[in-house]
DNA sequence: GATGAATGAGATTTCATTCAT
DNA sequence: GATGAATGAAATCTCATTCAT
């Protein structure tokens, strides 16, 4: 069974890494898959029959790497969530000492990742609901950590007075779910890169925090 | 969102307008608890019997009112999205001729309507993947119609020099996208009450939009 | 959905019928094909098809009658057993006030109930484990109102120096047991019919017990 | 039965004759689990992955050791019915000339098994059903020869004028019914220990068959 | 108009067994 | 000899929907 907390300790592999091969490319593959199908049609819309399909396996070669398909669901939010904690905190680490520097470095990690691992974005927003209570406890502390990321930048430029936002836990959150919802309108075709959409997401965040050029 | 039965304080509008009141109390009470038990289970999670139990009839009954359990739902959301369509004209015709002003209220009513009508809203979030493709259509021509009318107003603001947004039409939809998630965060034993949510919100889309005070 | 319990007051039917007919004719049918399937099978042997097919319907009916597998076979079990203690009551009632004929009445409607309903007896016998322990715990109980029926015949006609039993449970437990196992041996076509085999472990029942005759 | 490791205090037999362990280690710890989880579960009930987790083993090592899940419950069975038919042979080797003493000797050889092997004698009971025809034959034809030690036994004492029972066979087969049936009802924290039983259950089958004091 | 029975398809999950390593 | 991955079949149970009454 894959278990998502495996970390590879002293691993010295940079963590930019966005994919995580699992060691088991079957298992790899279903969670490929079922992200896919998931993200189209639903946890519940998605029979293990489906995702077992479209990584081109059996149902029951499913179970043998899983215990069930709410532990794959889980196990997919868990590192999804891994993954984007670990960008920003990345960024975050590599942004130097100015707020405004800051507080453009989460942005670019946490829009980029919500663009590139758009699927998955969607699945976070949409099939929490679907998770058992146990695993819904883990992948909403993890929410929460990324949550205060933006919210501790935030209060940090406010307190050196290079923000001033006067309610900055509520500007923290406009600019996060702001930057989440780019999963939701974002078409590859449409008229704007990536890169252009994190340069005008960064200048419309550090307004919404006051930031005075 | 159909039988909305709060009033809401402090607002101006008369809700009369907001509630929707179905001819039919048996279908009106199937919506409502389709709204209920969809927004947490999810359309697929949700059984036709879940519906109608909630609703305190039987299944054969939900066929008496709607043609299948697709129609239920592509009639909720679309009353859903009409009635915020419908508050936030309404609350634009009553905002004079400020563009700050105008935009002010455009965020009240659709903020205010999220919090309010926090189920339907999330429903709106993520079951849009369960409609057929008609009733998609529809429904994203009206989400779209919504997406327009703040686009308007920041841009039409722009034009006059009172907002110095570089970019308004993503402006628009930081804006948007910020306040239609105030539905997956808020709890009603929150620290904020809707009022106090909707004066802050409000602030921060002046900001983002480079409101100069 | 069926429940055994549904007794019917005040009808003066008399109970010596011993096919209880279910009001729904379908539910009937499958708790008749359960039986039948079922003893040959046993309980994890049976499919739910392998019921519906014996009764001549589809697997999705026995879940419009019955709750699930388990409760089908409790029902089962549950039924049988009232019907054993009530034609043993019965027996009883009618047999007068010599401790050998109240013996001999309940050896009687012992052995014939489990001659007659062979199949009945062996899943009695063999499928409790298969039961939920709710449902287990009734049918003990009912088991052992069977069991004291014979422990207090047999004690009275101790008391009553008419059997000279130097262990009373134990043989009461001794003719039990064997007067149950009928089941477990009889075959139709085997060389004894019902009515010698009952006056033969009458006969063997008193001698078991100490009467002198 | 296999590796019984309960000395048997008060009976004079060598009690290394009825542990027959296998010279498989692994084999035999399988045959132990089997018994173990088969009693409970039942043949059907109970899954390969069952057996082997009881075992300490996985589910591949048992088809090294037996050609399939049936193969095994057929050993099993045969295995215990084996040493049923030895200890009971035995224990009429040494029980001498006496009618009375040789209806004991069986009684207790074959009460005692059923109480120590009370898991092996349930599953005799309930899982013949579930052998394939072969092994069933087999079976059978070894519960015969134990029946048919009963009633040698009573007709011998018959014809020797010691028991006068009318039907000897059926004499014969109410005793051993009941013999068989104590691992049905017996617990090893209840008021009476083997040896009691035994005893009582010795005095009730010369009633039985008619031994007059 | 309302209801309980019916139904075929399909859901998740488990099974006994095999095989490559 | 031992093991984990693989697998097709089948298990229990639920579903959306229809229909006779």
């Amino acid at each position: 069974m894959v278990n998502a907390e495996k970390s590879r300790p002293g691993s010295g592999l940079p963590s930019t890494t966005l994919t995580l091969p699992s060691d088991e490319p079957t298992a790899a593959a279903l969670i490929t898959a079922a992200v896919e199908v998931m993200a189209t049609q639903g946890y519940h819309g998605t029979s293990v029959r489906d995702i077992a399909a479209a990584a081109g396996t059996s149902a029951a070669i499913l179970y043998h790497h899983f215990g069930s398909k709410q532990e794959l669901l889980a196990i997919l939010l868990d590192r999804g969530l891994d993954m984007l904690v670990m960008a920003t905190e990345q960024a975050l680490d590599l942004a130097g000492d100015d707020p405004a520097d800051r507080l453009r470095a989460i942005v670019d990690a946490h829009v980029r990742m919500h663009l590139e691992a758009q699927r998955e974005s969607m699945l976070g927003n949409s099939e929490l609901r679907s998770l058992d209570p146990g695993s819904l406890r883990v992948v909403v502390a993890k929410r929460d950590v990324q949550q205060r990321i933006f919210e501790r930048v935030v209060r940090d430029g406010v307190r050196r007075g290079v923000f001033t936002a006067p309610h900055p836990e509520d500007a923290a959150r406009f600019v996060t779910t702001a930057c989440t919802a780019v999963a939701t309108w974002y078409r590859p075709d449409g008229p704007l890169v990536p890169d252009e959409i994190v340069r005008r997401y960064q200048e419309i965040a550090l307004d919404a925090v006051r930031y005075h050029r």
